[in-house]
RNA sequence: GGAGGGGUAGCAAAGCCUGGUCAAAUGCGCAGGACUUAGGAUCCUGUCCCGAAGGGGUUCGUGGGUUCAAAUCCCACCCCCUCCACCA
């Protein structure tokens, strides 16, 4: 049994599935189960921590059709956005390190990758290779229902859905700050950046200090309003282009390239350049304090940060201080340093003190930025203010209070900026943030819409459980989602047809589409209206109504409601609540969704899986090593769903080995008949333990506990065969055999069907054509024998008792050994200690007073003592003397062979010779006393 | 800043909700042995410390508390990870 042969049986059966078609199911009379998970963004190949999801859907699709349920598991493509667009320019535009992740990780030929510049050829190309990945697998999709989301018949479904949306008025216009790219005049994110930085929005106040004598303002931006009671000067950088701008009628410095930036955001005109150099020296008003300071000239300042004009702190900056350094001495002079605010760890002037520390001079000091940072940190959460005004007060108080004067006084106004930045496009371009005009919203803050939605998920199986009262967090939490942009693959908005409704927002209720996609994808997008949508969704009757339309009316009442939705845990605070929202605003209540399903991430070798550090493991690649049943095992069973699951080597090769061992045992044993089974011992302990997990594992499978029927079904019971076969001298496994190859069959399905296959003739569960199609397995209550599997355990005590005892005694082949069994008064104090746990001290007391005990008065004590000690191992006590007495006897044959001693005699306390008196007080309850005679 | 998850033996990872059977499953690693031409294959044994009679001692981030009893419950602290929206 080789990697190769677990390829072949994967084939055949993925093959004969296919020819049988029973993964296209039809509405029916037999109750359904209706399943999605989260459709793949085709712009690269599936690696294994995708299978995840699939494969967990996948196990709960094929279980419950094993429960006769009738159902359907659909897959679809998202082909929404912009981030194919960034792909297809990279490779068209022969980005090395784009063209080294598809040869590389991919493992796409160089030759096809140059096809692929194509935004629509490059989605073709990705989702027949998902495509092809997920049958590989194995999974139970109907792929008769497959779209594409930018497909005609599908954007006419969303169109409808914002049509529904926009009547109940959930769908508002605003404007709305995002990244923005001037150069490509477009919104960007991630994807579309040098280094594939993720842009961060955030609000900065423009304080603004008045040049008196010319009139005209100098904004500054700064996260510190706190700090502005210790403002000594302002910063211009004379190597820059100032302008001289109108804002609100208010004329303004600032740097050329700052202000083109912020005109995106704020109605700037740009009137004239301005030579920077003939504001050095001049006074401008400090707008909190009204104090006067100069403006003097820093290297520092950039004309692409803020305004390109910078307020100077030298107690809290460090730059600020390194650059007031470096001023002519008369300019230094006017200078006096003061301090806003203290911490208890930097004092008063922190920039001061560590900048003479670490004995910087020079503005570009790469450890200046550190410096900052660490400042700022520390003053943010601990300052204390000690400006006038302010004095006593948490720095963090004291920089609202000042930015809300600054902007009643009109003294300053708020500006976006991007937080991490610069940032750049892939082109080079810097970006900044615009405020879009025409920004259409979902609106999910409207109370009534949340309370639906809460009493949705109230009705809602949520898996795992305590992901619950993160959905109600997100629910209150969630406010207006932006749900369009301006460019990209997908629907356009049908209220502004220059947008394109964007990719969270049109995946949101698509699960109700696979119901009819079958049907409607031979029909023309121009028939899909509104009518149709209302008569097959919510059954409006429609004059113009044809006879198909029943046709997908009936397959939507028949699936929906959908019965789980399953995805990963990440998506919970986005589209997995949209689902939740979108779903009920638009249905009534019996077609809301039943179930979620939330899985973690796969890790490689403990690694978290990515590009940087180029250990991404492709689905296909992992599939050819080591077969589908394998691949699906360890991404879906080896860790419970909401732990992230490690796919290591060690792990899958481990699984292997267990998984040869099953097949051996399949050719071994297959062969049997139920003849052949004998009332032995070891059968009956064996196959109580089986009929035991087969229970058990129905729960587990019922509430998606994978590990725990991973590590029943393949770690225990090959522990357990393990075990019986060398206790038993002819073991029975044709009834295993059956069994197992219906209870592996959700997680693996391939190796199930080849022992299906071959076992032929069923015996002790359903015929079938296919182990696929046949029903799970009910455990024979009968043979499970709780009283066998004690024994068993005392026996396996006893046993390691005894092999330490030998080792002790050195006596290899002893010629007889006698086994003491406990006298009946030591149960009996057993008895005593169990009633009264809740007051031990009385345990004495009670001990001392029954006169039966009296003639073991001297070992009493020690007695008693060593139960309460390990009371642990007695507390559900219940054996007695005779009983373990009978015990013993049934297993004397047993204990021959694990002494390998010639004569095993058994006594009880209360019977034995002076000889053994002193070993004998040692015996317990189920510990017997153990003589080795050699 | 907000929200969530987590810290268990050399490593990984169960156990914690529902306290006792926990010196703590399982896998890997390591050591010794068996088989073998050989072994990275398989099997057995051991793997916190002490111990020539099944025992004793000390452990589950740190420090307290509750209890007859704490890895498990409560409180405080320290550390690590993930997510925070217009992005699929």
């Amino acid at each position: 049994m080789n990697e190769f042969n677990l390829v072949q049986i994967d084939k055949k059966w993925q093959k004969r599935w296919q020819e049988a078609k029973i993964f296209e199911p039809k509405p029916e009379k037999k109750e359904k189960f209706y399943l999605t998970a989260a459709y793949p963004y085709p712009n690269s190949p599936q690696h294994i921590g995708h299978a995840r999801t699939y494969t967990i859907a996948d196990i709960v699709a094929r279980f419950n059709k094993m429960i006769g349920k009738n159902v359907l598991f659909p897959m679809a493509f998202h082909v929404t956005g912009t981030p194919i667009f960034a792909m297809a320019k990279r490779i068209e535009d022969n980005d090395p390190e784009m063209i080294e992740i598809f040869e590389k990780i991919y493992g796409i030929e160089k030759s096809k990758i140059k096809q692929l510049t194509d935004p629509k050829k490059l989605v073709l190309y990705f989702s027949d290779e998902i495509e092809k990945g997920m049958k590989r697998i194995g999974y139970s999709i109907d792929w008769t229902r497959k779209f594409y989301t930018f497909d005609g018949h599908y954007t006419k479904f969303i169109e409808w859905q914002f049509i529904k949306l926009n009547k109940q008025g959930l769908l508002e216009k605003a404007s709305h700050p995002v990244p923005w790219c001037i150069a490509e005049n477009q919104a960007i994110g991630a994807h579309d950046t040098k280094g594939d930085v993720d842009p961060e929005i955030e609000q900065v106040i423009l304080v603004f200090f008045y040049e008196e004598e010319s009139g005209v303002y100098f904004p500054t931006a700064t996260y510190r309003p706190d700090t502005l009671p210790a403002t000594t000067n302002i910063w211009i950088n004379p190597q820059i282009e100032y302008v001289l701008v109108e804002y609100e009628n208010k004329k303004m410095i600032m740097a050329k390239k700052a202000a083109e930036l912020l005109a995106e955001q704020l109605e700037l005109k740009i009137l004239q350049k301005v030579d920077a150099l003939k504001y050095i020296g001049k006074k401008v008003l400090n707008p909190l304090t009204k104090e006067k300071i100069p403006i003097f000239r820093a290297k520092f300042v950039k004309e692409e940060v803020g305004s390109g004009v910078v307020m100077s702190v030298p107690a809290h900056a460090p730059y600020d201080y390194v650059a007031l350094k470096n001023l002519k001495e008369e300019e230094f002079k006017q200078v006096k340093i003061v301090s806003a605010l203290k911490t208890e760890e930097y004092g008063s002037c922190p920039a001061v003190d560590l900048v003479e520390k670490n004995k910087i001079e020079q503005e570009d000091d790469p450890r200046l930025e550190e410096l900052t940072k660490e400042i700022y940190q520390k003053e943010a959460h601990q300052g204390i203010m000690l400006a006038k005004d302010f004095e006593g007060m948490k720095s963090s108080v004291a920089k609202e209070k000042i930015k809300e004067q600054l902007l009643k006084d009109k003294n300053g106004i708020l500006i976006y900026i991007l937080a991490n930045g610069p940032i750049y496009s892939r082109a080079g371009n810097i970006c900044t943030v615009k405020i879009v005009k025409d920004q259409w919203f979902i609106n999910y803050s409207k109370k009534d819409w949340k309370e639906k939605t809460k009493l949705a998920l109230e009705n809602m199986k949520i898996i795992p459980q305590k992901l619950r009262p993160e959905f109600e967090y997100t629910i209150d939490w969630l406010e207006k989602k932006a749900c369009t942009r301006s460019k990209g693959f997908g629907t356009k908005y049908p209220f502004d047809k220059s947008q394109v409704i964007e990719a969270l927002s049109d995946s949101t209720i698509y699960m109700a589409y696979y119901t009819i996609s079958h049907i409607v994808k031979n029909k023309d997008p121009k028939e899909l209206d509104e009518e149709f949508f209302d008569y097959v969704f919510l059954g409006i009757n429609s004059k113009n109504k044809k006879k198909w339309w029943d046709e997908c009316r009936e397959e939507f009442e028949y699936w929906y409601p959908l019965d789980s939705r399953h995805s990963a845990i990440d998506l919970v605070h986005n589209h997995l609540t949209f689902f939740i929202f979108n779903h009920v605003a638009i249905w009534p209540k019996k077609y809301w969704p039943k179930q979620i399903v939330a899985n973690a991430l796969v890790t490689m070798e403990g690694k978290k899986m990515s590009k940087s550090f180029g250990n991404i493991l492709p689905l296909i690649k992992a599939l050819d090593k080591y077969g589908a049943d394998l691949v699906r095992l360890a991404v879906s069973s080896t860790a419970e769903i909401d732990a992230s699951s490690d796919f290591s080597e060690s792990i899958v090769e481990g699984a292997k080995t267990r998984l040869i061992f099953f097949y051996e045992i399949l050719e071994k044993y297959r062969g049997q008949k139920p003849k052949d089974k004998k009332e032995d011992l070891a059968t009956k302990l064996f196959y109580s333990k089986l009929h035991r997990k087969i229970e058990e594992c129905y729960l587990h499978y019922q509430n998606l506990e994978l590990k725990q029927i991973a590590q029943k079904i393949f770690y225990e019971m090959y522990n357990d065969i393990e075990k019986y076969l060398k206790t038993c001298p002819s073991p029975y496994l044709r009834e295993f055999l059956e069994y197992w190859s219906l209870l592996i069959c959700p997680i693996m399905p391939h190796t199930a069907e080849e022992f299906f296959e071959k076992l032929g003739e069923k015996y002790y569960i359903e015929n079938s054509e296919f182990a696929t199609t046949s029903t799970y397995p009910k455990a024979d209550k009968k043979q499970i024998n709780a009283e066998l599997e004690k024994k068993e355990e005392y026996f396996q005590n006893l046993i390691e008792d005894i092999q330490q005892i030998k080792k002790l005694s050195k006596i290899e082949n002893p010629k007889k050994v006698i086994v003491i069994v406990a006298g009946n008064y030591k149960y009996k104090i057993i008895k005593i200690v169990q009633e009264n746990i809740q007051e031990q001290k009385k345990v004495f007391e009670k001990i001392l007073k029954e006169k039966e005990f009296e003639k073991y008065k001297s070992n009493l004590f020690v007695v008693t003592n060593k139960i309460m000690k390990n009371i642990s191992q007695y507390i559900n006590f219940d054996l007695n003397q005779n009983k373990e007495i009978e015990y013993l006897k049934e297993l004397k044959e047993q204990l021959k062979t694990a002494c390998l001693a010639e004569m095993i005699e058994i006594i009880k306390e209360e019977e034995v010779g002076v000889e053994f008196a002193k070993k004998a007080i040692n015996s317990l309850p189920a510990k017997p006393a153990i003589i080795f005679v050699g």
